[in-house]
Parts: C-alpha cells; structure tokens; sequence
DNA sequence: TAGACATGCTTGCATATTGCAAGCATTTTA
DNA sequence: TAAAATGCTTGCAATATGCAAGCATGTCTA
C-alpha cells in the first residue's frame, strides 16, 4: 500500500466495528500479540522504531510498521522530531494512547500474580 | 488434532514465552481479537458454546472452539455440567480466569472515554 | 420410543495475517 | 565524503481467520 492511500484510509468507522462493546472496540484496535507490548514501549520511553524492534519480544519490522499506521489512525501516537534537530521522527503516546496504562497495569498484575517466572519492566 | 492429544498437549512453557514480560506473557495467553470477549461473556455469566456464539461479535465457531481449549490449557476456565443433572457441559472461570477483571474493566472505561458510540454491557 | 430438533463441536477451503530475511533510500556519524 | 545506522518496504512461506457445511450426541415431543 504507497504512503499516500495509508494516509488516507479512514481510522474504524462505527459500522466496521464488531459490536458497540467498548471492550470489543478496544480490541478492534489493540486486540492483537503486538500493539500493546509497543504501547508498554512508548510507556517505557522508547519512541524510535529501532527501540521497538530491540524490545526482547523482537517483533517482527513489516509488522511493527504496520502497527504504527494502526496507532497513528486511531490517534493513540502522534509522531515528532525524535530528538531536537533531528529530521527522524519518533513516536509519542497521545492522551488516548495514554489512556491505555490502566490496561497494560492490569495485565502487568495479572502475569505477575498467575503466570510463574514473569518479571516486571513497566512500573 | 484428536481430542486425546490437545488434552495432552502442554500448556505454553517458559521457553516458549516471547519474554519474562507479564504484559507479554499475559498477551501469548490472550493476545488477539476473540479471547477476551469469551472471558467477557463467562463474566456476564455465559457458559455453554451456544452462548458465546450468540454474542453480538459472532466468532466463528472453529475459533471459538480453539480459544476454549486454550483457556482450559491454561487453566483460565474449567468445565462443569452447564446445569443440574444435564449432561451438557459448560464452562466457567477459574480464579485465575476471574483476575483478568481488571484487564477487561479497564478496556471497557477506554473504549467508553475514548470511542465514541460504545456502549456497556459488563459491569 | 421414534422421530425431530438442539447442542457442541469438526472439517474443508478461501482469504488475511504473521514471521523471516533481504533490500534500500535517507540520515547521521566519523 | 565514505561508512554506518535508521526507518522502513518487499517477497514469500507458514499460520490464523472467517465462512459454510457436516455430524455425532443429547434432549424434547408425540
């Protein structure tokens, strides 16, 4: 898909949605093995694509683009100069990207409590 | 895949973890577009295959074939006759099914502050 | 108690997504 | 200004998803 036409794709309208659940909603945008490791990366202060793909969890490059397409649509990132001068952009959590924290804490509590030998990065 | 060997089949190892990382290790178990609205239906107190089907979202009955038994291998859900005397089984959330609570209250808060439209149906 | 219907899946197949490796234009560094 | 790093894109094989049909077992009705 050329830059153009990504760009121009509409973010999810209310009829591509799944149902009106806002938990099905919610999914309909992060509900996937990689979105919210990288919205736990942007939490961790990362914001280059090269930090996303040094995470351990190594996600794959054409995947990692496309996520960030996703995330920019939906206006959960914004992207800005990756640092001052720089003409490489970076990647930023908008408030709404930001509003996902309560989830990626909940699911931290959760491997931590049930799932043995999981160690925290995000605090 | 007979039914004996999935029974048999481990649940996911350490080893196959993408990293030690709860979020991670929370999103290999339920990281992708259908788990959580199955976990969400036991919790609006769904149990029988019919049920989950019946859901608005409609998952494709093979999928939601797979994800029950992933839930069982994890241990997230048990089965137990859907009613009195039937010899129907259903399932249910195990203690460990139920500590994703927080995971989905908080999807469902972010999808009815940030998504327009959404409307409630856990509480 | 026989037939009809419901339940809880499985199967087959087309399409979409993922994962891996390589490639490449642009930017930064030495 | 050459070399290295960055931020992707591309091609392709493997896997997952979605849809429709099929089917064994259980339950209900007459």
């Amino acid at each position: 898909m050329p830059a153009r036409s990504r760009r121009l794709t509409q973010a999810k309208t209310d009829s591509a949605r799944r149902s009106p659940c806002p938990v099905s909603c919610c999914l309909d945008i992060v509900g996937d093995r990689w979105t919210l490791l990288v919205v736990r990366d942007l939490f961790l202060g990362r914001s280059r694509f090269k930090d996303f793909t040094a995470s351990p969890e190594a996600i794959p490059t054409n995947v990692l683009a496309e996520r960030l397409q996703r995330l920019l649509q939906h206006g959960l990132v914004i992207q800005a100069a990756a640092s001052e001068g720089s003409k490489h952009l970076g990647y930023q959590l908008t408030d709404k990207g930001k509003a996902l924290l309560p989830v990626l804490k909940a699911m931290k509590n959760w491997g931590l409590t049930w799932e043995r030998g999981t160690k925290a990065a995000l605090h």
